[in-house]
DNA sequence: GCAGTTGTCAATGGCTGTCG
DNA sequence: CGACAGCCATTGACAACTGC
C-alpha cells in the first residue's frame, strides 16, 4: 500500500509540475501538458491530488502552530528572564547612573583642581619662585651667599627679632603686611582703628580646632607616637618674657631642644623654633622625629588647599630647626607636611611637600621682608587698589577709607585692576575725573586704554551715578536702565500670589555631622515667614526634604508661583543638599531649580546701572530702604558675617536650645527674614522700573 | 600667486563680586 | 575660608581679504 501510494504521489508531483509549466524531471515520461491534463482528469489521480493538498495544508497548519508556539514560548521565556534579571538590570542601571554622576563629579573636581593648580602657580610666582632653569642653579652657592648675608646682618637682628606672623603677612599681600607693621609699630595710629577682624578671629578659632583634632589623632594611635605638649610652657614663657623684655624666643626654643633630647618623645606639639641670625621665630604645630633620626614638620590649616605662604612658613620652621640642631651634629629637613582641614586632621592625612628647591625663594622673600621692616615708613602706605580686594582681609575697611580719601578709581563698582591701570595711564586717576569724561573722548580713551567702548561707557556711567549718589546718602541712589533691560527683565515671570522669597544662612566649611546650611528661610507675599533650623547634618537633610515638600505643595496650589533669591548661593546649596536625598527628591530639586527658582542678581546687573559701590543685596537695599534702618545692625556689609559669627558663638556656647529660648538664634532669624523681605522688595522695585520704561501701550495691557 | 593683514570665533585665563 | 557665576581681555586657529 505504501509503495503504491508513494508511486501515486510521485506521479502526481510530476503532473503538477507539468501543469504549472515547470521543467519536467529527467524521467521524460509524461512531460507534456496534454499528458498531465489527461492524468488530472483521472478520478484516482484527482483523489490523490486532493489528499496531497490536504496533507500539505495540515503540514503548513502544523508548522504555523509550531512557529506560533515557539514564538510564545520564546516570549514567555524572555519575560521570565526579564523578570529574573529585573533587579540586575535595575542595579546595572543604577550603577550606570552613579558612574555617570561620579564621572560628572570627577570632571568638576578636575576642573576645580586645575583651577586651584593655576591659582597656586600664580601665588608661587608672586613669591618670586625661580624658573625651572634658575631652580637648577647651584643651590650650595646660593646658600653660601645667604649665609654671608646672615652673618653681615647678625648684629642688627639682635634688635629686630620678629615673629612668624609678619612673615605670613609679607607673603600674603604687601598692603596687609604694611598695615600689620603699622599696628605693630604705631598702634595708636588712627588708621589702625579701622579694623574688621570678626571673621578672621572666627577662622583662627576654627584653625585651632583643626590642630586639636590632629593632636587627638596622634594620641589615638597608641604607642606609635609619644606626644610632648609644649603649649602651656610656651604660653607661660611668652607672658613672662613679654613683661621681662624681649628675650624669650631663645628660652622657648630651648624647650624644644630639651624635648628632643627625651628618648621616648617622637612628636612635639607646639614646638617653638628660633634662628637668631635670621631673626626668625615660630611655633611648629607638630614636630615629628622619625625612626631613622630624620625630622618632619607638620602644620595644620583650616584651608583645604595649600598656598604659597603656608609652604613658606614651613620652610621658615625647617630652616630655624636646622640652625638649632647644627651644634649637635646637624640635620636637614627636606620634607614638610600640611594637614588641610578638619577631615584630614581627624584621619591624620598629610600633604607632604619637598622643600629643597623652595629654600632659595624663601630666603629671597625673607630678606625682602627684612628690607621692608628696616625701611618701613608710616607715611608711605602702599596702594591697596593694586591688590585684589579679597586679599585685604581684616584691613578692607581701612583700605576703603584710604581709597575714598583720594577718590580712587578702584571705588567704581565692577572696575577691574587692569582697567584701572589702563585708565590711569590714559590720564584718568579719580572717580570724579572719569565720571566727567566727555562723550567725545570715549572713543579715543577706549583706543588708548584698549577697553571696549561699551565697557568704558558703562564704567563712566557707573562712576557718574556713584558720584551723584555718594554725597547724599539720604536720597535713593541714582539709577539708569540699560537699553537691553526690557529684554532681560522680560525674563521675569508675572507676579503670582504664591511667589516665595528664599534665603539661606550657612557655614560652608562645616562638615558632617555638623550642618552647613543651618537656616533656610522663606517669606511669602502675604508677609508670612517660615524657617527650618538644622544643627546637624541629619536635620539638614530632613529639612531639605521639608522645604522641597513645602515648595511643591505650594506649586500644586499656585502653579504659576516662583521662588526668588539673590545670588547663586541658594541654587548651589539646594542642589548640594538634594544630592544627599533619595532619587525622587533629587529630581524634585532639579525641577525646582530649573523652573521655579529665579536669581534676581543677574537680572538686576544686566538691566541697571546703579549709583552704588557694589551690587550686593545689602547695598542694593538702598534703592528702596531710603531712610530706614535695619534692625540691630551696626554694619550692613558685615551682616552675613555677623550672622555666621553669632551662630558659631551659639554652637560653642548656646544661650538656649531653639528660637523660642535663644536670643542669638532669634536675631539670626531676624536677619534672615529681612533678607527674604529685601529680595521681595527688590523684585517689586525692578518690576516697577520696567513698567515705567515700557511704552504706554504695553503699560495699558499690563494694567 | 604669495605674503602679510584683518576679522571672527571659541577657548582660556584672570579677576571680581556675589553668596554664605 | 570656599564655591561659583559671569565678565572681560587675551590668545590662537582659521578664513577672508588686500596689496604687491
Amino acid at each position: 500500500m505504501t509503495g503504491s501510494r508513494e508511486e501515486a504521489k510521485a506521479h502526481a508531483e510530476l503532473a503538477w509540475d507539468a501543469a504549472l509549466g515547470r521543467t519536467a524531471g529527467s524521467g521524460g515520461s509524461g512531460s507534456s501538458v496534454a499528458l498531465a491534463v489527461a492524468r488530472l482528469q483521472d478520478p484516482m489521480m484527482r483523489h490523490l491530488y486532493q489528499e496531497v493538498n490536504e496533507l500539505e495544508a495540515r503540514v503548513a497548519l502544523h508548522s504555523e502552530r509550531q512557529v506560533r508556539e515557539c514564538r510564545m514560548a520564546a516570549r514567555c521565556e524572555a519575560d521570565i528572564m526579564k523578570a529574573q534579571a529585573a533587579p540586575e538590570i535595575e542595579a546595572a542601571h543604577n550603577e550606570l547612573q552613579s558612574l555617570q554622576a561620579r564621572l560628572a563629579e570627577q570632571e568638576q573636581s578636575l576642573k576645580r583642581s586645575s583651577r586651584r593648580f593655576s591659582d597656586m602657580q600664580r601665588q608661587l610666582k608672586k613669591c618670586s619662585l625661580p624658573h625651572e632653569q634658575e631652580r637648577l642653579a647651584d643651590e650650595r652657592e646660593h646658600e653660601a651667599s645667604c649665609e654671608a648675608i646672615r652673618e653681615s646682618e647678625a648684629t642688627l637682628q639682635e634688635q629686630q627679632e620678629t615673629d612668624r606672623d609678619l612673615l605670613d603677612i609679607e607673603l600674603k599681600q604687601s598692603a596687609m603686611a604694611w598695615m600689620d607693621k603699622l599696628r605693630k609699630e604705631f598702634p595708636e595710629d588712627s588708621r589702625c582703628a579701622n579694623l574688621q577682624d570678626g571673621l578672621e578671629k572666627l577662622l583662627a578659632l576654627r584653625g585651632s580646632r583643626v590642630e586639636e583634632k590632629l593632636l587627638t589623632w596622634f594620641r589615638a594611635q597608641g604607642s606609635r607616637w609619644t606626644v610632648l605638649d609644649l603649649s602651656k610652657a610656651v604660653s607661660e614663657l611668652r607672658i613672662a618674657g613679654k613683661s621681662a623684655g624681649n628675650r624669650w624666643h631663645q628660652a622657648c626654643a630651648d624647650k624644644t631642644l630639651e624635648g628632643l633630647k627625651a628618648a621616648d618623645v617622637n612628636v612635639i606639639y607646639q614646638a617653638p623654633v628660633f634662628d637668631a641670625r635670621l631673626g626668625f621665630f615660630g611655633i611648629v604645630d607638630f614636630l615629628i622625629r622619625g625612626e631613622d633620626g630624620d625630622y618632619a614638620i607638620w602644620d595644620t590649616k583650616l584651608a583645604t588647599h595649600p598656598t604659597a605662604y603656608h609652604v613658606a612658613q614651613l620652610i621658615g620652621y625647617a630652616v630655624a630647626l636646622e640652625s638649632m640642631l647644627a651644634p649637635t651634629g646637624g640635620v636637614r629637613v627636606t620634607k614638610v607636611g600640611l594637614v588641610l582641614g578638619e577631615d584630614a586632621a581627624e584621619q591624620g592625612v598629610v600633604k607632604e611637600i619637598s622643600i629643597a628647591e623652595l629654600k632659595r625663594p624663601f630666603f629671597e622673600s625673607w630678606w625682602a621682608f627684612r628690607d621692608f621692616c628696616n625701611t618701613f615708613r608710616p607715611d608711605l602706605p602702599p596702594d591697596p587698589a593694586d591688590e585684589p580686594k579679597a586679599s585685604l582681609g581684616r584691613w578692607a575697611p581701612a583700605a576703603e577709607e584710604m581709597l575714598t580719601m583720594r577718590d580712587d578709581l578702584a571705588l567704581v563698582a565692577s572696575m577691574t585692576r587692569a582697567q584701572r591701570a589702563a585708565l590711569k595711564l590714559a590720564g584718568y586717576k579719580t572717580m570724579t575725573s572719569i565720571s566727567q569724561m566727555p562723550p567725545s573722548a570715549l572713543a579715543s580713551v577706549s583706543a588708548v586704554s584698549r577697553i571696549k567702548l561699551h565697557t568704558l561707557e558703562r564704567l563712566v556711567l557707573q562712576a557718574r551715578l556713584q558720584c551723584q549718589t555718594r554725597d547724599n546718602t539720604h536720597v535713593a541712589p541714582a539709577s539708569v536702565i540699560l537699553p537691553n533691560a526690557a529684554r532681560v527683565l522680560a525674563a521675569l515671570p508675572a507676579d503670582d500670589s504664591g511667589d516665595i522669597f528664599i534665603d539661606l544662612e550657612s557655614l560652608p566649611w562645616n562638615k558632617p555631622p555638623a550642618a552647613a546650611e543651618y537656616l533656610i528661610g522663606i517669606c511669602t507675599r502675604d508677609g508670612a515667614y517660615h524657617s527650618w533650623w538644622s544643627h546637624t547634618r541629619d536635620e539638614e537633610l530632613e529639612n531639605t526634604g521639608h522645604v522641597l515638600n513645602f515648595i511643591f505643595d505650594r506649586l500644586q496650589q499656585f502653579p504659576n508661583m516662583h521662588a526668588y533669591c539673590y545670588g547663586h548661593y541658594e541654587r548651589s546649596a539646594l542642589s548640594r543638599l538634594a544630592a544627599g536625598l533619595p532619587e525622587d527628591f533629587k529630581q524634585m530639586a532639579d525641577e525646582l531649580i530649573k523652573t521655579v527658582l529665579i536669581d534676581l542678581y543677574p537680572i538686576l546687573k544686566g538691566s541697571f546701572v546703579l549709583g552704588l559701590p557694589g551690587y550686593g543685596l545689602k547695598q542694593v537695599e538702598r534703592l528702596f530702604r531710603t531712610g530706614e534702618q535695619r534692625t540691630s545692625r551696626t554694619s550692613d556689609v558685615a551682616a552675613a558675617e555677623e550672622s555666621m559669627i553669632a551662630y558659631m558663638r551659639w554652637l560653642d556656647n548656646p544661650d538656649g536650645s531653639c528660637v523660642a529660648t535663644s536670643s542669638t538664634l532669634r536675631q539670626i532669624e531676624e536677619y534672615n527674614c529681612e533678607d527674604c523681605k529685601s529680595t521681595q522688595r527688590l523684585l517689586a522695585w525692578s518690576s516697577a522700573a520696567l513698567y515705567m520704561t515700557a511704552p504706554r501701550k504695553m503699560r495699558r495691557c499690563a494694567s
